[in-house]
DNA sequence: TCAAAAGTGTTAACGTTACACCCATGT
DNA sequence: ACATGGGTGTAACGTTAACACTTTTGA
């Protein structure tokens, strides 16, 4: 009885959603040369070191993904189905990779957001590429039905706390930009003025003097978002 | 490097909330008469098999304690502290309980509800025990920060899904029942005329026969939830 | 001048809030 | 009779939804 307890690798998977200039949600996936001839997308993550807590460990991840010290995270989900990792080909990758027999492995998945311009600093990988949801390829393990609950979960974020969408979006940015972004990662429909009357109408979306240039219409005026505004008194978007 | 990898046990720990004829939000205790001299409470739970997924072991985990097949669970979040199983007397225990050294655990924590008069029939546990949640002891590991944790989450669950606070209630209700443990699980005060008025709408809100006996005021109609019918509609209780 | 989107204004529909009022029951 | 809570009605208010109208810009 006793020796059935399980005894387990753990790893950290990192999701990290970006918003592209075509209004679609993007996410990050890495390759390595080293991984030739496996070679394949995936999703960024790592084993955890055996003095790091999860969160450190998904701290670590992302640093080595983007270069960037302080992302938004979000534990969702820990993955422990006994047969993830029983692919051939992902049993031959980890062998590589990790230089040990590993035999079942159980992987915390983490929500990260990132501004699509943000200049992508890895120190890790040699590709990190933004890819369309619409247009995620097959991938290893069961990184596919973490990238489809963490859709799930990035929705259920929003809802409850509106203001991380700001981390998708430029520091400056236009209503209609907002929109899209929120259109992209809502159910719910609202009529673009209304949209445009209810957030303009918040403290918190500071108008700025800057408007569009080259546009063949009426130019669209920049706003950016007031996060200690917003933490004073936090509107929900739609009551 | 390679041998810095975490290899590690992991278990599983169920807050089970119960509601009381207080009006009270109560958790599942445990206690075993074999954990002496250690006796103390403590949240029940399981390390998990090494065929099992970790829904599994939660599944298995509510069987054992209360002897229901099916209830209601949801994964909340995953606690690896490196140094949550570090205090000596939970060390001790882990020895005793799992007859082998455990340097190192993980947790993954969940959450799950129970009507307070159902039965409880547990072939694991000698004592179990409902606990309001003002009077929870010290518990051992991070047992406290998990309800802590759970707190949060379990209102949270209420916002996106309304219908999982029927689980807490049993199956005849008045709605002022259904008002006390709203007022318990969430932020917001609606006034008890309005709440009456509002819910009483709901189709899926079936008004029985039945009314309560030997009240010193006017007698309250019982109640019955129609989850088919919220299934087909599922309003929000606030929109 | 036209197309496209910004931005403002108006109104009706809807939902929420705050009470007033009557009802039923045990003490 | 009175206290307590059940249950219904209504009017004021605020928010949302739908849409008309004006403004700005490039082609």
């Amino acid at each position: 009885m006793t020796q059935n307890f399980i005894h387990t690798y753990v790893s950290v998977d990192c999701v990290v959603f970006g918003f592209d200039h075509e209004n679609r949600l993007n996410i990050l996936l890495v390759q390595r040369h080293i991984d030739v001839p496996e070679r394949q997308k995936r999703l960024p993550g790592s084993l955890i070191f055996s003095n790091e807590d999860v969160d450190d460990a998904a701290e670590r991840v992302l640093h080595e993904l983007t270069g960037i010290k302080k992302m938004v995270q979000k534990q969702f989900r820990c993955f422990a189905d006994p047969l993830r990792a029983s692919n051939e080909h992902d049993i031959k990758w980890m062998e590589k990779e990790y230089k040990q027999q590993i035999d079942r492995i159980m992987t915390v998945a983490y929500l990260s957001l990132c501004k699509i311009d943000h200049k992508i600093n890895s120190t890790k990988y040699d590709t990190v590429d933004w890819c369309p949801i619409d247009e995620i390829p097959s991938l290893p393990f069961d990184h596919n039905k973490i990238i489809n609950e963490s859709l799930i979960e990035i929705r259920r974020w929003i809802e409850t706390d509106f203001s991380i969408i700001f981390e998708l979006l430029p520091k400056k940015f236009t209503i209609r930009q907002l929109y899209q972004l929120y259109g992209a990662l809502s159910e719910k429909y609202i009529d673009i003025k209304n949209f445009h009357k209810k957030i303009s109408s918040f403290n918190y979306i500071v108008a700025l003097d800057e408007i569009e240039k080259n546009v063949s219409h009426r130019a669209a005026r920049y706003y950016k978002f007031d996060a200690k505004i917003y933490k004073k008194n936090n509107t929900k978007l739609i009551k």
